[in-house]
DNA sequence: TAGACGTAGTTGACATGTCATCGTCCTGTC
DNA sequence: GACAGGACGATGACATGTCAACTACGTCTA
């Protein structure tokens, strides 16, 4: 029963609300473009990306998890929504009877490559024109900086 | 039809790629601590921070979607749940027959003074004991003024 | 005061994630 | 070989969000 907490001070209080805000918000606006513009999910482009800087366009199941820092149930899930669509396909793993290969399909190339190029000009419409290089590599830093604790401690 | 699409630096790439992990880190962990901890989910946790602040713990609808910038529709099902599990209770609005208010119960109240300590802890611990006060203020600065622009965009 | 239009909130269908659990296959040890 | 335990992936139940109607009430105007 400790009962005094630090709590936040008005400096730090209002930097992490605008932090978390912006997530919020350049998140979602991202994403809501990204459908409406291609008509993929954030996740599905993540998947895509993954897919297409891989040989033949093929992955086993769990390294694709671990590329992506997913779940293996949320990739279970979503391959299989992504299959439904048409994006990728499953393949049968002959060296290993219980593993099995993503495969982007043409569809899914064509998708990518058609929802990159305004992705990534969403990406400096919306946040990187407004950040100067000192920032963002402060960001960078700070970003990398925090992933490696957080690493650190799950251990 | 324009070819030259800008791709991203190799820096851009770096910054963006650890800024997008750093929010689904770090924001999948906190989220995961308080639901363990004060078995409260982030938007549960919203919800009852506001309520708090509120004269009474008592705010009509859509004024609190307004304060959380949330939907009127997400408001609407997760009021719902947060009802179902003792947090909240609505409220008939006399002045206006469409109305409805939504008022935090004492369980709500237990709820988040419980939780509050610890999620505050937990953001030092994750996040501000490993950002220098240099940095916070750049990033304070940088998602304001982002957000900004977003808000500009949307108008 | 009637009708048009706007506002408050609800609802249902669906997409996405998490957690726990299960079935299946592989591997190291006896 | 047999078997214990781990790795791979699937599945079902559930929580959360979004989008697009829809209901019901208020308000403004002719």
């Amino acid at each position: 029963m400790d009962e005094t907490v630090r709590w936040l001070t008005p400096e730090e209080q209002r930097a992490w609300r605008a932090f978390v805000r912006l997530q919020e918000r350049l998140g979602g606006r991202l994403a809501r473009m990204l459908q409406t513009e291609s008509g993929l999910s954030v996740a599905d482009f993540a998947v895509l990306v993954q897919l297409t800087d891989v040989p033949e366009g093929r992955q086993r199941f769990l390294d694709l998890a671990r590329a992506l820092e997913w779940e293996k149930s949320r990739m279970s899930h979503h391959i299989a929504r992504m299959v439904k669509r048409g994006l990728v396909v499953r393949d049968e793993c002959v060296e290993d009877g219980r593993g099995a290969f993503v495969v982007i399909t043409d569809a899914g190339r064509e998708a990518i490559e058609g929802a990159a190029p305004l992705h990534v000009e969403a990406v400096r419409d919306l946040f990187l024109d407004h950040v100067t290089p000192a920032e963002l590599r402060t960001l960078a830093q700070v970003s990398e900086r925090v992933v490696a604790k957080l690493d650190e401690d799950a251990s």
